[in-house]
DNA sequence: ACCTGAACACCGTTCAAGT
DNA sequence: ACCTGAACACCGTTCAAGT
């Protein structure tokens, strides 16, 4: 084939784009330079031309889902827009499940790269606008952040469970609860014990609570 | 070669110890058949007639690794207690940096498999001692456990960055809060205003801090 | 400057054959 | 029952060659 005209040309973006499509679609597995390839009606060189390697790749493709969720309007309290800003974050993940083992990825090559100072910035803002000593920002950001990442991972975890089985919500957490009731006693009381809490919780609501949990710790704490 | 005498017959269980030393040495890309059978001197039909597959292999590393970091001796306050188990958790992260992806990758696999369960119980358990209502107790375990594995991914990646960059902590930090003061006001300008703290923080200490932070917001909250 | 496509090294997995 | 080792399909990446 001749070289492609201005209008199908190969960029960055467009490569980028492609390979979200795929990650939603198939999950990590996929992505691969052949499937790409196929998508983008071209050869590996081409793609090498725009783009190093797959893990450029993969951070690109994180970098760009995780900015959209990050654009949250801002209006309200300082509380109500970290709840809306962690909530983004946390449907971000849900439609992109492929985004909490690539987040944990991403972090473990190169922990302040691109995507983390940018949550850390949203969210920091607001916590300092919370009226809590300054002394305290650094700390109080750091577990809002984490705590987001680490619900946001067993939400997509459970959807993609979900979405692999077909069944549905409600008969999932059933199934779930219901196993638990079975289990030994003597080794899983606790789980026994909030199995009905199981059965009948909504996620986000959880979630959301967990953030009102933190924001009630931050605001509770004295100058240390 | 004849078949292997009684004293270096494979197992699962060799096979999993081999597994997590190379995954402890070289990271997730030290572990391949290849470097497995080299290390078992032995041929990759003998791994898999133990192992069904390098997915399984990787679930039962991770579910031994975690499997230690949860047996912590039972002598404290609740809280104490849960402070002792979110520690032995992040520094397990920290000795074996390869958990982080993985501990994402298995929750996106089987979100309720053999590792969430056990750290849900042992968490769960002191919270239920905490003295809160017990409809509290899912949510409030929940958080938890989602801000242990956030902060310690997150440290799991500050410490391979060190292991990798060969500079020291405080090094480390120097540079990075040195970056932070750099960037743009406009954009940046809640990590420009928190560079100084951390220069100076403690990763371990602010772990703790966070759970403490939970806790007393768990504590504070009222009947829903 | 941008793209093509064959080729390479490496990986997880299988399986017929041995003891 | 347990192990051997060659073979297979697939993957990320390279590179000489084209326009």
């Amino acid at each position: 084939m001749a070289q492609r005209t201005r209008a199908d040309a190969l960029s960055r973006e467009r490569i980028v784009e492609a390979a979200v499509e795929l990650l939603d679609a198939d999950g990590e597995r996929g992505l691969t330079f052949r499937t790409l390839t196929e998508r983008l009606a071209t050869g590996p060189g081409a793609i090498y031309w725009h783009v190093p390697n797959k893990g450029e790749l993969l951070a690109a493709a994180t970098a760009s889902v995780i900015g959209d969720a990050l654009t949250v309007a801002a209006t309200g309290s300082p509380w109500e827009e970290i709840r809306a800003l962690a909530l983004g974050l946390f449907d971000a993940v849900e439609r992109h499940p492929w985004l909490s083992p690539q987040l944990a990825v991403q972090l473990s090559h190169s922990p302040w790269g691109s995507v983390t100072p940018r949550i850390f910035e949203s969210i920091g803002r607001r916590v300092s606008a919370l009226g809590v000593p300054e002394a305290t920002w650094f700390t109080a950001t750091s577990a809002l952040a984490h705590y987001v990442f680490g619900a946001a991972g067993q939400n997509a975890a459970n959807a993609r469970a979900l979405q692999v089985g077909g069944a549905d919500r409600a008969e999932f957490l059933r199934d779930a609860a219901n196993a638990w009731e079975e289990l030994d006693p003597a080794e899983f009381r606790f789980l026994k014990a909030i199995a009905g809490q199981v059965r009948e919780h909504d996620d986000r609501e959880q979630f959301l609570t967990g953030i009102d949990l933190i924001l009630t710790g931050i605001a509770a704490q004295e100058r240390p």
